[in-house]
DNA sequence: TGGCTCATGTAATCTGTTACATGATTCT
DNA sequence: AGAATCATGTAACAGATTACATGAGCCA
């Protein structure tokens, strides 16, 4: 058991979806702390159903067919005890720092346009963050989402320390150009 | 040529460096934001030499040897067009936001835990980052250190995020439980 | 003397992405 | 008709970690 496969039971275990489906909801709601490519989610669903974590049926939606996997009893049991297991170190790389890191032997105007992509990109995942926020709080089913206010709060307070960073350092690249 | 190479090549770039020292400065340096293991230092390292962008001499520090690299000018430029090309995106993978999104399926105690273990190591990196950041300040060679600043800058906002983050989610998730 | 850190390295394994194949449906 | 999207899947490749091997010097 690897973590894709715990990523699909926690997803399935709120309702059935395809690995089609699978894969896009890692890349919206999840897209700015996790990932996963085809490559690892259809042969995690494979496994996870011949060990019997999982099953699917065949439906057929406007005469296209879906493989619909939902989680078994085994497969939330399996889910629980993760969720308990010690949380795996964080990975991150984040390439611009180190870009950063070693800028003097670039210019200013190239490390500006590096940071300026990266501003972009980010302000663009704060609005989406508050786009799904105002859903859930529209939502307001009393059902417990608040788990996962917390995570979209995690992401607007990460992203927000990007976009300020990068705002400052924009502005003191340019400063120093002047000179 | 991969981001381990270029890594090295930048560090190399500073001054002459073993393999064991570059590994020893990444995870210290660089922690927050990158990680190599030996298994990628040393090939690379190879590699590297093998193709004219590092050169090696044998040191002996009290007793003890040392493969000293330092990188030759086809390895600079390598370097700076590095540089210049567009940044990758960064790549995350934040584990305890997949146990929180689904944390329904346990209990609040254990999540709790889970957030207290990365308040604490986060913590610990603020303050590598605050001495780091002082001993820069104090060298004061005016020769700029000031793109590190900026790393170290970074770290400490997204940290500090972090922190708050888990000390929010935690109060709120100690509330709950009264009830 | 035994354990720790220094120091270099590799092989096996695991993880993850990319590119491709296939085919149906929907949209323009 | 042709392009885009839906949908499932795999093989080849690339990237990265882990565990191990080896050996020397340092410290208690």
């Amino acid at each position: 058991m690897r973590q894709t496969d715990y990523v699909i039971l926690g997803l399935l275990s709120e309702k059935p979806l395809s690995g089609y489906e699978i894969k896009k909801l890692i890349d919206i709601r999840f897209r700015f702390f996790w990932s996963e490519s085809y490559g690892q989610i259809f042969p995690s669903l494979k496994r996870l159903n011949a060990d019997g974590l999982i099953e699917y049926y065949i439906e057929n939606i406007g005469g296209r067919n879906q493989k619909k996997y939902s989680v078994k009893k085994k497969g939330l049991d399996a889910l629980r005890q993760w969720l308990m297991l010690p949380v795996e170190k964080e990975s991150i790389r984040i390439e611009l720092l180190l870009k950063m890191y070693f800028s003097n032997y670039t210019d200013n105007e190239t490390m500006i346009n590096h940071i300026l992509k990266f501003e972009t990109s980010h302000k663009q995942d704060m609005m989406l963050l508050n786009m799904f926020n105002s859903e859930l709080l529209k939502l307001q089913e009393d059902e417990s989402h608040e788990a996962i206010l917390k995570v979209i709060d995690f992401g607007l307070k990460v992203n927000k320390a990007y976009v300020d960073w990068a705002r400052e350092t924009i502005k003191f690249l340019e400063g120093r150009d002047i000179k």
